[in-house]
RNA sequence: GCCCUUGUAGCUCAGCUGGUAGAGCAAUUGAUUUGUAAUCAAUAGGUCCGCGGUUCGAGUCCGUGCGGGGGCACCA
């Protein structure tokens, strides 16, 4: 005689046992036409689940975020079946929803081409036609084992092994296929409509190690109205506009090739923006006390040997010999370095805190499937500082970086930032005094923040802990960029020292900071957060004079002189091209601000300005308009 | 690194089942002198990513290497 609570406090009271889809029936018409599963005590169950006792229960729909997620993960049962119905033999696996979707993962000889997605997708729009009725069994483990193994789903048999022994093997059925599942579902093949589309064929690796063998994934995305799908394909579309290889081809900031893949030919106008960054992160650098060094690129291996690098990162490192056979490295990080120039000289603790900063060229042998663009590259300058200083300090200057890092992302226009804080992994260097003494420190400078934090346990570094700068772009993606790690290892290996207040000799800790990570990936993001139209402080080609025919010229040549003598990036188009075709042409390389100089400009010694994505015409003064933009050509913190 | 996919003019792309390449834009030249998102015409432009093979004949088929893309793994 279960008495039901629904998550508004009614009660419902019931003389037998009662599904979930009864209990909907009985709160309201439309909500049971609209359920998809329930949740009992907080635990998802089918519609078609039994209440027998007291019970919290909620009706969820697609409104709910389990509701939209058992739409997708049934899609992807969905999937399964069709693949199966379409190439038999093929060995089904795992089939998880994602953020957005779901994918599948198939074993199958021959792989799965983009035409198949096709017929895949019409496969299963017969499914969904077939309104086939999902139900569930629940079978004895050995039994189920021999089942999958005689059906040839040596996959599925494997899971059910890994599977705890307290735990159900519950079958799930649609129509006469079935599949191992932890449900819950739908109530049968119909319900999950035909809003899904499959996106893309990818490899994955068994269990997802790269010692196992690999399967074929397909992705697929599926919502629960026609709406929400084109909505999502927009979002797609959108995404890829801001592309940042594409805007950086369009906007002629840079290439790659072959000859150095993973490495960055800046053009002109991306390296005035590489350029711009950093004079403006030197300011505030040398603002927060700084002093700015650098350090070799290529140093002996001794000292790679001496750090721990040679052999920890080894793999990754480009080596170099010489002719007289000495082997170096190329600098895959700064550290070393740093520490080197610490050493030089005694450190009194009056110096303390002592931070350096660097702009340091490194080299990292990335594995070439990790390659992308401008956010994963092989050479990148890091925007690096070391900091050493006593563990009494770490707090302080742990809160001095967040507050750097913070004050330079809100001007770069990323106000919305999350750290992640990492504490002790199992395989480390040091004390655990000291990790206390430290991980309590950082984590102190977490809270007094006051941003959204997330723990993660066991994720620091083997030298220290951790806290990473997550930041979120305008259309809503995460990246990571800046990083403060606490090192309790690398100053003790170099033999880092200062003279304490009673004469001894004791070793510093080094804090790493990133305020970017690596300026070449930042360039990327921001490139992607602005779609190319980047505030007028930091645009590389700031302004483009246009006369309005070559009579005009030696005015336009004027006043571009003039701009440029003020500071500011400018060039003037002297092509013999009409107007409207100048005015397309730089508006699509994303020129803030054009110049339009004709007759009327001449005479009243005056510009008109044409604002990117404005067709405002404003005609100005021309000191006016200097006095105007030179004071808005800098970045609004400074 | 692994799986799939892809590589044709400066750029974006076409080139069916093998018969030594084509468009638009850009470039150059000429005409036009333009007032807010593509003026007109002519010309020039290619080891079809590299290497090997099959074939009378390869941009096209096969092998292999390199690069790009999408994932997986990796990201100190």
């Amino acid at each position: 005689m279960p008495n039901i609570t629904l998550p508004d406090g009614k009660k419902l009271a019931f003389k037998e046992k009662v599904s979930g889809l009864k209990v909907a029936e009985k709160i309201s018409k439309s909500l049971a036409k609209e359920a998809l599963v329930i949740s009992v005590d907080g635990k998802l169950k089918d519609l078609s689940y039994e209440i027998e006792k007291d019970c919290e229960v909620k009706i969820l729909t697609s409104k709910d975020k389990d509701g939209l997620d058992t739409i997708r993960h049934d899609t992807a049962h969905i999937l399964a079946m069709a693949v199966q119905e379409l190439f038999p033999g093929t060995q089904v696996t795992i089939g998880p929803t994602i953020e957005n979707g779901f994918y599948y993962d198939f074993s199958r000889k021959e792989p799965f081409t983009e035409a198949d997605l096709k017929k895949i997708e019409s496969k299963m729009s017969e499914i969904v036609d077939r309104d086939e009725p999902t139900y569930r069994e629940v079978w004895d483990r050995d039994e189920a084992i021999s089942h999958f193994k005689k059906i040839g789903e040596n996959y599925k048999s494997e899971i059910i092994k890994d599977i705890p022994k307290n735990e159900e093997i519950s079958i799930y059925f649609h129509g006469k296929w079935h599949d191992l599942c932890r449900g819950p579902h739908l109530s049968s093949t119909g319900k999950i409509g035909k809003n899904f589309k499959l996106t893309k064929v990818a490899g994955a690796y068994w269990r997802g190690d790269s010692k196992n063998e690999m399967l074929q994934r397909i992705y697929g995305t599926s919502w629960a109205s026609k709406k929400d799908l084109d909505n999502y394909i927009k979002r797609l579309e959108e995404a890829e506009k801001r592309d940042h290889r594409k805007l950086g081809k369009e906007m002629d900031l840079f290439h790659f090739r072959e000859e150095s893949p993973g490495a960055v030919f800046w053009h002109q106008r991306g390296w005035t923006l590489f350029q711009k960054l950093i004079d403006y992160m030197r300011k505030k650098q040398n603002e927060a006390g700084y002093k700015e060094i650098n350090t070799p690129e290529v140093l002996d291996r001794s000292l790679w040997e001496k750090s721990g690098h040679w052999e920890k990162f080894g793999a990754h490192m480009y080596t170099s010999e010489t002719p007289d056979e000495k082997v170096f490295a190329i600098k895959p990080m700064n550290c070393p370095g740093c520490v080197q120039v610490f050493n030089q000289g005694l450190k009194s603790y009056r110096d303390l805190p002592y931070k350096m900063s660097e702009f340091g060229k490194v080299h990292r042998y990335e594995p070439s499937g990790a390659l992308h663009g401008l956010l994963r590259v092989r050479a990148f300058t890091q925007d690096d500082a070391h900091i050493f200083c006593t563990e009494d300090q770490i707090t302080d200057e742990s809160l001095s970086v967040t507050n750097l890092i913070l004050n330079i992302y809100k001007d770069l226009g990323f106000e919305n930032v999350i750290l992640k804080y990492s504490d002790r992994p199992d395989l480390r260097v040091g004390e655990d005094e000291v990790w206390d003494k430290a991980e309590k420190a950082l984590l102190e400078a977490v809270k007094a923040t006051k941003l959204e934090y997330s723990i993660n346990k066991g994720e620091g570094a083997f030298y220290g802990p951790k806290i990473e700068f997550v930041l979120r772009d305008a259309i809503g993606r995460d990246w990571q960029c800046g990083t403060l790690q606490v090192d309790l290892n690398l100053p003790g290996r170099l033999g880092a020292s200062f003279v304490d207040k009673d004469g001894s000799k004791k070793v510093p800790v080094m804090l790493h900071r990133a305020l970017f990570g690596s300026l070449e990936r930042f360039i990327g993001i921001l490139i992607e957060n602005y779609s190319g139209k980047l505030p007028f402080w930091i645009s590389p080609s700031q302004i483009m004079v246009i006369p309005v025919s070559e009579d005009f010229n030696d005015y336009s040549v004027e006043v571009n002189k003039k701009l440029i003598a003020s500071g500011l990036n400018s060039e003037v188009d002297l092509k013999n091209h009409n107007l409207n075709y100048k005015i397309r042409e730089h508006s699509l390389s994303k020129v803030p601000i054009l110049l339009i100089c004709g007759k009327k400009e001449v005479d009243s010694n005056s510009v008109t300005i044409r604002q990117l994505d404005s067709t405002k015409q404003e005609n100005m003064e021309l000191k006016k308009f200097i006095n105007h933009y030179q004071a808005l050509n800098k970045a609004p913190s400074l």
